[in-house]
DNA sequence: AGCACGCCGACT
DNA sequence: GTCGGCGTGCTC
């Protein structure tokens, strides 16, 4: 074993090092250490190296060796970034683990798993943080002359460092400028997020001695007002540990003049900390909840469950108080010493789910997602690393955070497809990577979920994972009343008004009038779903892609949801001049407009991608219902997921046929999970809810079994059809996406890229078949698939695929032909 | 991912 | 005659 911490080897030996570059390049590169920094080098730390003619990156740190690395020279690492590895050595397991089996580059891992604060780069902008406390900091001269150049500029990039201070080793600096909080990296895009800043007040540090406070009373005593916030501010802050101006002021009724006073007289200090937008009216959900004896049966059968199988599924119904379950096993975890990672699905992090873990386990918890800036999570990665935080929750990409004693990880709504990655590469689906994740820190992981996945119940079932089952809704709430009502049969009878049928519309009337809040959900946004001619048939299609147009009403535009692009409206057919332009299908849009047609009166708003991009969007909305200024909220999936409301007591949805023809074989068992989580919407602690479901195909099994609570008698069937046509779980499933600008040299190149590989793998390989969208952004797409049953070694059908792509790109005629491996598609 | 090197159309 | 289009290949 080398040992190149002593100094003897330090002075004698030249060290190369592998590094990681967050790009996607298929090989690891070599680097040379020069010798003054023999010391600093170790693996997990960041070097700042140059690559290619004049680009600067963040690389990082894989292996350290004494051997140089074949022909060619290594070029010299510029810089150490790092005092201590950033990156463990189980991350880069994981790593590792998930360049293998989602046959993606190291580097492309690298780049998802880094938050972007962490991957400085050359032309990366920072900022001089305007709040900043200068005076009470002692700066080193290169430091200064890096804020003096503030004065001048307000943005500087990392280049201009290097030029000002007249030298290439800057990131130490800039680095330690980060730390010490004096700048930060400029977001590349408009920061989405504004916290919201509520005033809170504390006492100033000269009256926290007793002593002091005597005298204070005595001068109060001739201002009855400011005496009486004073009494009760003392009187709270032995209750709580934060007091808002506004609780101050609601308790005291000492008006705002004489609170003032007391700020002016600096009795008080006022400092504002962001809260979040969302109604605090759940507390006393959590504050000192009991288990029922069904959710204290489930805690201990998963503790059982946890000494034979390190993955237990909770197969929990809605509403059955899965959270308090969590909270618990976390606690005890906590215990222990242990870290805990709790995945939620994107969405259901803005909501109340959220609060509730965090004001039980306050300072110790995290929370990591999109909607955090990059100096966030930056933060929030060096928290978990030095052990601040005791626990995360966060969505997909929390997997990658550096966990050091991780002992239990909580994957709640399992089944939910966001845990899945699409675009771009690592394509890795979260639970599955938690579930290795948990194996390499030899850690606990439940599953949770009202409506498991298919293959989540199979691996319960089959006793790979433990399975625990809680079939009674918390507080002894009533399931809602379901029903189906046949849009066939009201459409003959002349019931329909617009897309609602009677008995819908008299359900929100009654809703309404008791001045109960209703969700409608209809899972496709817009307006019309396509425009066309009456006359000739002509529709509208993008003209960077295969898919028709949707008509927005709002923008007046007809949008492509897959590109972006957008053109406007058109009244004259442009192929015959036809005035006889048609609207197929409905979306969100019309929806809401249809409806305030007939409820003229109600307030109704509409969540989905459109109406949530602006800034807050989908913050004010949701607080807005919550806050019940809306009565009727339209949306598409988001609606499902993870929202609670609680005067909520009808949902309805406007068409569940959709759902069902979508063409994947995992359509019924996506329509079953989204329809029975908008059905747990329904209902309040106090009334049962409703749920009226509209469909043209009524009486199609899904439907029955989420209105009779099946979901035992969709599993055995689901799995019945997925053994018939050899579907997971029973087979793993790879897409191979081969993309190319020319519409026949795809041809070519995908059929003989699946004759190649048939030629080894034989009937597992289908295709090449059009996808449904065959071309996107002016590139067209064919699809072949690995279907491998279970008795075939995944790794031989892997690195036989590996061979074939290497052979096929190597080939001149194919060269501007892309192709995305896709492993375990979802 | 960048970025340079390299071979074919409209311009001072 | 040149400036520049982006197609292709390389980066330790």
């Amino acid at each position: 074993m080398l040992d190149f911490k002593d100094p003897e080897f330090i002075e004698r030996e030249t060290l190369f090092i592998e590094v990681i570059l967050p790009l996607s390049l298929s090989i690891n590169y070599f680097y040379r250490v020069p010798f003054d920094l023999n010391d600093q080098v170790a693996v997990g730390k960041r070097v700042v190296v140059q690559f290619g003619k004049n680009k600067i990156y963040t690389a990082l740190i894989k292996r350290i060796s004494t051997n140089a690395p074949g022909i060619y020279e290594a070029k010299y690492i510029i810089d150490v970034v790092d005092t201590y590895p950033i990156v463990t050595e189980a991350q880069l397991q994981l790593w590792d683990w998930m360049t293998a089996y989602y046959m993606c580059n190291e580097g492309e891992v690298m780049a998802a798993a880094l938050p972007t604060g962490l991957k400085l780069a050359s032309e990366t902008i920072i900022v001089l943080k305007e709040d900043a406390a200068y005076n009470e900091m002692r700066f080193t001269d290169k430091e200064q002359i890096i804020i003096a150049a503030f004065k001048n500029r307000p943005r500087l990039t990392i280049d201009d460092v290097s030029a000002l201070l007249g030298q290439k080793t800057v990131y130490p600096i800039i680095n330690s400028l980060l730390d010490k909080g004096l700048i930060y990296i400029a977001e590349e895009v408009i920061e989405k997020y504004k916290p919201l800043l509520k005033s809170f007040l504390s006492l100033q540090p000269f009256y926290k001695d007793e002593a002091n406070l005597k005298p204070l009373f005595t001068v109060l005593e001739r201002a009855p007002k400011q005496m009486d916030a004073f009494l009760a501010f003392l009187k709270l802050s032995r209750q709580q540990e934060v007091i808002s101006k506004q609780q101050l002021l609601e308790e005291s009724n000492c008006g705002a003049a004489a609170l003032k006073a007391l700020i002016d007289k600096e009795i008080f200090k006022v400092y504002k900390k962001p809260v979040s937008r969302l109604n605090e009216n759940s507390d006393d959900l959590i504050a000192n909840f009991e288990l029922s004896p069904a959710q204290l049966a489930a805690l201990t059968q998963i503790e059982n469950g946890f000494d034979v199988k390190d993955v237990v599924l909770l197969h929990g119904i809605t509403a059955s108080g899965k959270t308090q379950i969590y909270i618990k096993l976390i606690e005890r975890a906590i215990e222990k010493g242990g870290q805990v990672l709790f995945l939620l699905p994107e969405i259901a992090l803005t909501t109340q789910i959220v609060e509730r873990i965090q004001r039980y386990f306050g300072d110790a918890i995290g929370v990591y997602h999109s909607k955090f800036n990059n100096n966030e999570r930056v933060e929030i990665w060096n928290k978990v690393l030095n052990g601040t935080y005791r626990v995360v929750l966060g969505a997909r990409s929390a997997v990658f955070l550096p966990f050091k004693e991780l002992k239990l990880i909580v994957v709640d709504e399992e089944h939910e497809s966001s845990y899945k990655q699409h675009d771009p590469a690592p394509r890795y689906q979260a639970r599955d990577t938690a579930v290795y994740l948990a194996h390499l820190h030899t850690a606990k992981i439940v599953l949770g979920s009202a409506t498991p996945s298919v293959e989540s119940y199979f691996n319960a079932k089959a006793g790979k994972y433990e399975l625990v089952t809680l079939n009674e809704r918390y507080g002894g709430v009533e399931l809602p009343l379901q029903e189906v009502i046949s849009i066939a049969e009201e459409t003959k009878k002349k019931k329909m008004v617009s897309y609602f049928t009677s008995k819908l519309i008299d359900e929100i009337t009654l809703t309404l009038e008791n001045k109960e809040q209703v969700i409608l959900f209809q899972n496709r946004r817009g307006y019309a779903t396509i425009l066309i001619c009456a006359t000739c048939g002509y529709a509208p299609k993008c003209v960077n892609c295969d898919v028709s147009l949707t008509y927005h009403k709002t923008s007046g535009k007809l949008h492509c949801h897959y590109c972006g692009y957008h053109q406007s409206s058109i009244n004259i057919c442009p192929a015959c001049g036809s005035v006889h332009i048609e609207q197929k299908g409905f979306g969100t849009e019309r929806v809401e407009e249809e409806l305030s047609l007939i409820f003229p009166e109600a307030r109704i708003a509409r969540l989905d991608v459109d109406s949530t991009r602006t800034k807050n969007g989908l913050q004010q909305i949701i607080s807005e219902f919550q806050n019940k200024k809306t009565d009727i909220l339209i949306g598409t999936q988001m609606v499902a997921k993870g929202l609670d409301f609680d005067n909520v007591t009808l949902i309805g949805v406007i068409n569940a046929d959709t759902l069902l023809n979508y063409p994947d074989f995992r359509a019924f068992e996506r329509s079953y999970q989204l329809l029975a989580q908008v059905a747990g919407r329904a209902g309040r602690r106090d009334k049962q809810g409703k749920v009226i479901i509209q469909a043209y195909a009524d009486d199609h099994r899904i439907i029955t079994q989420v209105i009779d609570n099946k979901y035992q008698e969709m599993y055995a069937e689901e799995l019945a059809e997925r053994k018939q046509f050899n579907y997971p779980p029973f087979t793993r499933l790879i897409f191979i996406n081969i993309r190319h600008k020319d519409h026949d040299v795809l041809n070519v190149a995908s059929q003989q890229f699946a004759t190649a590989l048939r030629m080894q793998l034989g009937k597992r390989v289908l295709g090449p078949e059009q996808p449904l969208v065959s071309r996107i952004r002016n590139y067209y797409i064919k699809q072949v698939i690995i279907k491998s049953d279970k008795d075939t070694s995944i790794q031989k059908v892997k690195s036989v695929l590996r061979e074939i792509i290497l052979q096929f790109q190597s080939e001149k005629e194919f060269r501007g032909a892309n192709i995305q491996v896709d492993v375990d598609p979802y």
